[in-house]
DNA sequence: CGCATTTGACCCGCGC
DNA sequence: GCGCGGGTCAAATGCG
């Protein structure tokens, strides 16, 4: 069984934040089959939920929403640009590493750096066959204290880490 | 020795 | 039609 992420204790969520968003309580269920950060940090998590988070959160547009700590935020938008671009959740943390552990294998398949910045963009899959999902890392280019990461697709396999629990 | 990572090349879609 | 930016591939490398 997912784990909520709202039982997830180094994940927290302000529902308040959401009431003027376009989305659903249930998206969050949607989303809670993704392999919510146990992250093994204390740290703050912000998240910003999207079927383009990605490009959004390039933009800056959504984190310009300046939120305190021990919060989310979450935005969906329906407008899709056709293939694969199915299922994106970009998560925002608060980490020095970029190697968030989160009971998914990875296996990095590319790197590149992101325009107009020092910074990297690391790319990930999913190890286990059939599944598809992606995976892409990045720093927060304004706040290099963050680490973006970005889920795509969804997996049709349970996580380890779900396992244990 | 096996395997994940690395890293430049390649590819593709989009805007000019 | 071309150039650019972003995403992926794959051969070589390094590590356990």
């Amino acid at each position: 069984m997912a784990m909520n992420p709202l039982q997830n204790p180094s994940f927290f969520l302000d529902y308040h934040q959401f009431q003027d968003s376009s989305f659903s309580f249930m998206d969050l269920f949607d989303v809670s089959s993704y392999p919510l950060p146990n992250f093994g940090l204390e740290a703050e998590t912000m998240a910003s939920l999207s079927t383009e988070a990605r490009t959004e959160a390039e933009r800056g547009s959504m984190k310009a929403t300046s939120i305190d700590n021990n919060s989310m935020q979450v935005e969906k938008r329906k407008k899709e640009r056709g293939v694969g671009c199915n299922n994106r959740v970009a998560f925002r943390t608060k980490s020095v590493l970029e190697i968030l552990d989160d009971g998914f294998k990875w296996r990095k398949y590319g790197k590149k750096s992101v325009k107009n910045t020092s910074h990297l963009r690391n790319y990930y899959k999913c190890l286990n066959g059939g599944c598809g999902v992606k995976k892409r890392v990045e720093r927060d280019r304004d706040d290099s204290s963050y680490v973006i990461t970005t889920y795509e697709g969804i997996h049709n396999h349970a996580s380890p880490f779900f396992d244990m629990v």
